[in-house]
DNA sequence: TTTCTCCATGTTATATTATTACATTAAGTG
DNA sequence: CACTTAATGTAATAATATAACATGGAGAAA
């Protein structure tokens, strides 16, 4: 059931067979730097996602792994997930029970999201530095915060406009 | 224990029944002012929600309400929750798939969340200032953002406490 | 090299969360 | 009343996620 998707980060244009190899060589070079390892299997989920460029659930890379040979039990893929995103390779989206390749890989980052509730396309912004009052009605109440998720419903432009057409 | 923090309600000390007979109260006004139906469904999950003051899983709720002697299929506890997150009456935490009471029922607020990973324990709390720079972010990217999600996983300080103990 | 240990993977089974679809009932409206 | 719409009842199933235990393979220690 993978449709054809449009080369985009986030939203924008960009040039994606440019932007896979990136990705994944700069995960090769991190998991190397620290001794953690890019299994084919992660390998490949990792690759899936940045091939598709949008979220996917854990179903839909398990049924690609199967095409790829791979086994198709459930674990199969939540593993490897798990392995994404603690190392900030993928994000989960929440909203969607769905995962995304990092598109700002290498930040030390707390990302926030945008998705579009037409088409399903996620962008992928750094969250402001940061929302203090936030932070400090947290901290006023003994309560440490370890990770934020901040996703955003609405709409893209580019569905906007084909709204108005 | 609680100094009063009002910007901020689920850590700290408070009256309990007082504050279900409240919400449920305003709940009805609201429901009757704007020709809406709180349904003896309806009113009864919000009921729950208050009463337990912590994420319930829809299927916790339905649990609940078959001792209460109503039906038990799952639509049921559903839609009464679309309901009661549909008006504002109750939220939805993504982060848990579970849902909790407004416990800021009236405001015209876009809420944030402070989610414990130890006792699971959840407090509400008001987002709007970060929103702004992030919705301007959005903007310029012409995306129109209609609703944001805000959950912040952490400790609460009676966990961070029961731990040194 | 052999053995040990640890981590990753394979596999079965099942738990948890959520929706679709359609029938029935109740409530409001002309 | 008849009509319309909203709400509920019910069965079935879809979609998401985890538990539990067996197997395999790479690297360290003897």
């Amino acid at each position: 059931m993978s449709k054809k998707i449009p080369a985009l980060v986030g939203f924008e244009q960009h040039n994606h067979g440019a932007c896979l190899e990136n990705a994944l060589n700069s995960a090769e070079e991190y998991c190397t730097k620290n001794k953690i390892k890019l299994t084919p299997i992660r390998k490949k989920v990792l690759e899936l996602l940045l091939q598709e460029h949008r979220a996917l659930g854990a179903y839909a890379i398990l049924a690609m792994l199967r095409e790829q040979g791979f086994s198709n039990q459930p674990p199969v893929a939540y593993r490897a997930l798990d392995f994404l995103v603690e190392h900030g390779f993928a994000h989960k989206i929440e909203k969607l029970n769905a995962f995304i390749a990092c598109s700002l890989p290498g930040a030390n980052h707390s990302p926030a999201f945008l998705i579009c509730k037409k088409c399903k396309m996620v962008a992928e912004t750094q969250s402001a530095p940061h929302n203090i009052s936030f932070k400090e009605t947290a901290n006023s109440t003994g309560f440490q915060i370890e990770q934020t998720i901040i996703e955003a419903q609405g709409i893209c432009q580019s569905c906007i406009e084909t709204n108005h057409l």
